[in-house]
DNA sequence: TATTGTTATACTCTATAACTATA
DNA sequence: TATAGTTATAGAGTATAACAATA
């Protein structure tokens, strides 16, 4: 154990964020209205396509930190939702080339605010400084989860 | 949408976190190695009955934002594991009272805590500043995820 | 009749193992 | 022989609907 564990019932350091990350996510995932077709999971694959480019079912597993088996069920979700494009490598027949088409660029600019109606009104009962913490506080936990 | 969404790339806050929510807890769920019998859900639940007492089913379905059937199985895999008791209610017989054992309560105190090496040893590599900047946003996390 | 909890069922998320195709 | 991806299968996590017992 590295983190100090505090006395007088406070908790570790570790274990509260592990605690408020597993019930945050619990949270989000259950605000997916009707109209929500796109899981989370599928989000934040769209998300990596629309921030770094095309890449291969190889890399975006690699980048979303999940194994390829798990990404080929993603990918094939997305596709048939008309989010994303899969087309041979050109030059390596082995890999698929994974790429948004104009439908995925749709849905993560503009409908994924509307799935994130519920968090916006959490983080809008905050004070600016709070938000500036979490802003920080995320930017260090993308860190984290990247290593 | 509430929060502002910035610029050139830069994602809203509500995006960043969701983001980094859903890719954490990826990681903190991963990191169950070979002895660790325990799921995270199962670890959030006990830690609601360490840090509040004994309290009924229902209760901890709702301290835990889940519904009644889902803790239901929680309940009863920490019960098969020796964790916690199920007793009826003194006074009202439709409640179940559930409370930690002795065992549910050092595994709580002490073997929660292997199970959190990851993520401390990630802890450890960042700066004191970084660690006063999780903690206060683990605060407002929780708080968020509670209302 | 309303409330508490459980059982039955189903869908999402993710993994490991085994397989196919290409390099 | 090694790599990229997929298929098959399984377990965790959660929900809704239907039910039983008690208030």
């Amino acid at each position: 154990m590295v983190a100090e564990r505090a006395e007088g019932g406070e908790q570790a350091l570790a274990t509260r964020l592990r605690l408020a990350v597993v019930r945050l996510n619990r949270r989000l995932r259950a605000q997916r209205g009707g109209a929500a077709v796109v899981t989370l999971t599928q989000i934040s694959a769209l998300s990596s396509l629309h921030q770094h480019g095309p890449m291969s079912a190889g890399e975006l597993a690699a980048r979303e930190r999940v194994q390829p088996p798990s990404m080929t069920r993603v990918i094939a979700a997305l596709a048939e939702l008309g989010f994303v494009d899969r087309r041979p490598h050109p030059s390596d027949g082995r890999q698929t080339v994974v790429s948004l088409t104009a439908a995925g660029r749709a849905y993560v600019d503009v409908d994924v605010s509307i799935r994130e109606r519920w968090l916006d009104e959490r983080l809008a009962e905050l004070t600016d400084e709070e938000r500036a913490v979490l802003s920080h506080a995320v930017a260090i936990i993308h860190r984290m989860a990247s290593t």
